[in-house]
DNA sequence: CAGTATCCCGAAAGATACTG
DNA sequence: CAGTATCTTTCGGGATACTG
């Protein structure tokens, strides 16, 4: 389950129950639209977000976590516990050990 | 923190508290020398991992979590859980989404 | 609005060979 | 045993343009 935009699309997804395509987009920047449908088709391929269409105009999909996708968030809140507490010393390490050039995203 | 192998290096320490380098490469298989070598590097270089080499003959070194690598122990714990729980229901459902070519490992 | 289709590049990583 | 050096390949993902 790799791909660099997959954690943020379920963790906005935990965040909001249900999503439409631009939301995500915008929840995840800078995602392209390209990398968002990848990668929304990959997370609904294994089970882990369904996909809602409505044949309107203009048209309407909403994107939600299955039951599936849900038991992700206790792995979810521990990720993003760790990183809210040592985010900003590990970036500093990395920075002392040369691994990053200071960008201040 | 990206990198194909990092979480499998800092999971065989999770379990083991110090190994060396060859036991490494035998916890992460199929893990390149090259790899493991970069990717201890990387972690060391973010301070989660010690290494400790003894100067002699045969060469020896250990490597062992630093105590902020054992911070990391509830985030590996909740991952590896939800692997033991949904792993293989998530790989057949990748694979009727003809995400993998089945190979046993 | 919600996507697909193409093209393309650079980083990640595999293979292989070598060293103190 | 514990790595490093070099070469090559793969492919994730960005840019851009287009569509129902």
């Amino acid at each position: 389950m790799g791909g660099k935009w997959k954690a943020r699309i379920v963790w906005a997804l935990t965040r909001n129950d249900v999503l439409r395509f631009a939301e995500l987009r915008r929840a995840c920047p800078p995602i392209s639209d390209r990398m968002l449908s990848r990668e929304l088709k990959e997370l609904e391929g294994c089970g882990l977000v369904s996909r809602t269409s409505y044949a309107s105009i203009p048209p309407r999909t909403d994107y939600a976590l299955t039951a599936r996708g849900r038991t992700l968030r206790p792995v979810m809140a521990a990720m993003a516990d760790w990183g809210l507490e040592h985010r900003s010393v590990i970036l500093d390490a990395m920075m002392a050990a040369d691994m990053v050039s200071d960008n201040g995203s």
